[in-house]
DNA sequence: CCTTGACTTAGAGTGCACTCTAAGATGTAA
DNA sequence: TTACATCTTAGAGTGCACTCTAAGTCAAGG
């Protein structure tokens, strides 16, 4: 009785995105997912269209996007088009953020691999000592 | 009447490490900071090495290691160099989750990127019709 | 001598991002 | 029909990493 196969529930999206129907009702709830279609019965159907903005919103929270901001870009979103430059600036501004972080964890790697390498080395010396 | 200059108060210790008093207390009751030496009026004298040890948790904090873990280092670190096999384990699981942190983050920029591009496009477009 | 301000402690409070619970409605299988 | 699973909601609870408060001690300046 497959009424529409292009349409999934809850427990399936959370299949599909990782997160929990909890979570899901969640983001719902808090408007970083729209207002989810129903069934005559009160449960929710979501479209592949519906996976795929969770998806980006995976990757947003992902970078570090905190929720509020990206509440900010869905209800820009909702808003439509004339929202663009504004959603651009958004999206410039986390790619700064990210750069910026990138480049600090490359800094911290290579602190990592310097400490790594020195005990390594004495590591090393003690099994020598040993043997 | 400085007594030792080459000593710094929870203050100084602040300044130069950007954690709040707050924190450095927390930090040290927590045991991700070894006690710190006492006036005999009971207030912290810290020294360098203690900078440097809480410049090292810092830059730990910054690339993800939990607090758990932090703890975890630095009571291997107060029992010697016995343990000094261990904390290279630690550093080289460490070393991999930034590296895939990394990856992961590149892939995500590039998303972004993507994003900023297409939006660009539209933009500008948008700005062409009107004039 | 007294006030000011920085210090001490244990423990309570905060903000984030979930995560779960309780109570109730509905759909499905035996 | 009865049992069970799965859904709904509002709202409470959790874990992390701080962050602050209250009550008290102490040293230096006016």
């Amino acid at each position: 009785m497959d009424i529409q196969k292009d349409k999934l529930t809850i427990q399936e999206v959370s299949q599909a995105t990782g997160l929990s129907a909890h979570t899901l009702r969640y983001y719902e709830r808090i408007g970083l997912i729209h207002p989810i279609e129903r069934e005559e019965n009160t449960r929710r159907l979501y479209t592949e269209d519906d996976i795929g903005w969770i998806d980006f919103l995976l990757k947003l929270r992902a970078t570090g996007m905190s929720i509020k901001e990206m509440q900010k870009y869905a209800e820009l979103q909702r808003q439509g088009d004339e929202t663009l430059p504004e959603r651009l600036e958004m999206l410039k501004s986390l790619r700064g953020k990210v750069e910026a972080r990138m480049s600090e964890l490359n800094e911290h790697l290579k602190l990592i691999c310097y400490k790594i390498e020195i005990y390594e080395q004495i590591v090393t010396e003690k099994e020598l000592e040993k043997s």
